[in-house]
DNA sequence: TATTTGTTCGCACGAATTGCTAATTAGAAA
DNA sequence: TTTCTAATTAGCAATTCGTGCGAACAAATA
């Protein structure tokens, strides 16, 4: 995670200023290990400085990947998660509660894709798709429910 | 592919129809390896069957979903891309024109996620990103784009 | 101080998808 | 074959998740 002062350098080398907001969404990105959506930095940033749009969240979110800063995580149907994390790691997702979690995964540099030959590849991405343990509990009286309702996975647990 | 029959069956198994719409729906998921979105299907319905509602090819779809008939594949922030290939594979997508191809790749259920010893994992999917062949020519005079603009990889390439 | 450049924020707008329901239809039963 | 009715369709409203735009602000520069 970039100190405020490389923060600063930063938006300074992409012709950008550090303004407060900026500061504060950058700072709740990283305490956040949920790989929150824009919607929940928005409640959160709200909490910090009242005031504060939803529309500068999200035109910091986009900044930030822009500037390589973040990463965008679109799994499911729902809102976009944001991921602070830039280093090597894939995701796990909990189909039940939306969860995602980061896990590591080695061999995944030696995988050859067969059918792409003409592709230049970047990036490649794994995701795990399970049930979380506390989901898996909760789970065990709903065995009625033959016509399981997950259709999106949804971020907004409770509520 | 399911034969007409065999997808009667599995519909009436299912207390469902198999009606004109469903029977043409599935029909056109099963001639196109593009991973169509919703919209795309439509189109290509109304062309053979006037008049079908957008609406009864989302439910349609759905229900396919639920049946284990079709698969969902959420890729980048477009509209949902729906695939009939039920099989063992896993896909590359074009970051320029949104193209997703099936690839097939070994080692796959070899990957072990540390991080995730919690979760009872049902299915893992791997994503290959980069740029197809027919992309990266028309890139070559695209070089003083500094700032690359390819937000969410559209899937409606012409038009 | 005057000017330029960048930012925030509210609101309208847009795309994708779902909710609702009156009218229609597939297909089992008679 | 006709009847009957649960299932289905179609269409339009409503929702969700964002983006485009421009006026008001703020910071940097001259
Ligand atoms: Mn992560
Ligand atoms: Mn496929
Ligand atoms: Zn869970
Ligand atoms: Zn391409």
């Amino acid at each position: 995670m970039l100190s405020p002062t490389d923060l600063a350098a930063k938006y300074r080398s992409n012709g950008r200023k550090l303004t407060p907001q900026r500061k504060l969404i950058f700072q709740l990105l990283h305490e956040n290990e949920m790989h929150p959506t824009a919607e929940l930095l928005f409640a959160e940033a709200s909490a910090q400085m009242p005031g504060i749009s939803l529309r500068t969240v999200y035109q910091t979110l986009s900044e930030l990947v822009e500037m390589g800063e973040l990463q965008m995580i679109d799994i499911g149907g729902g809102a976009t998660r944001f991921d602070p994390n830039l280093g090597d790691h894939h995701h796990v997702v909990c189909v039940d509660c939306g969860q995602i979690r980061d896990v590591h995964v080695s061999g995944v540099s030696a995988l050859r894709p067969s059918g792409a030959e003409d592709f230049v590849i970047s990036e490649v991405g794994v995701v795990f798709q399970g049930v979380c343990s506390s989901c898996e509990k909760s789970r065990v009286k709903t065995v009625k429910s033959s016509r399981a309702k997950s259709p999106a996975l949804q971020a907004k647990s409770s509520k």
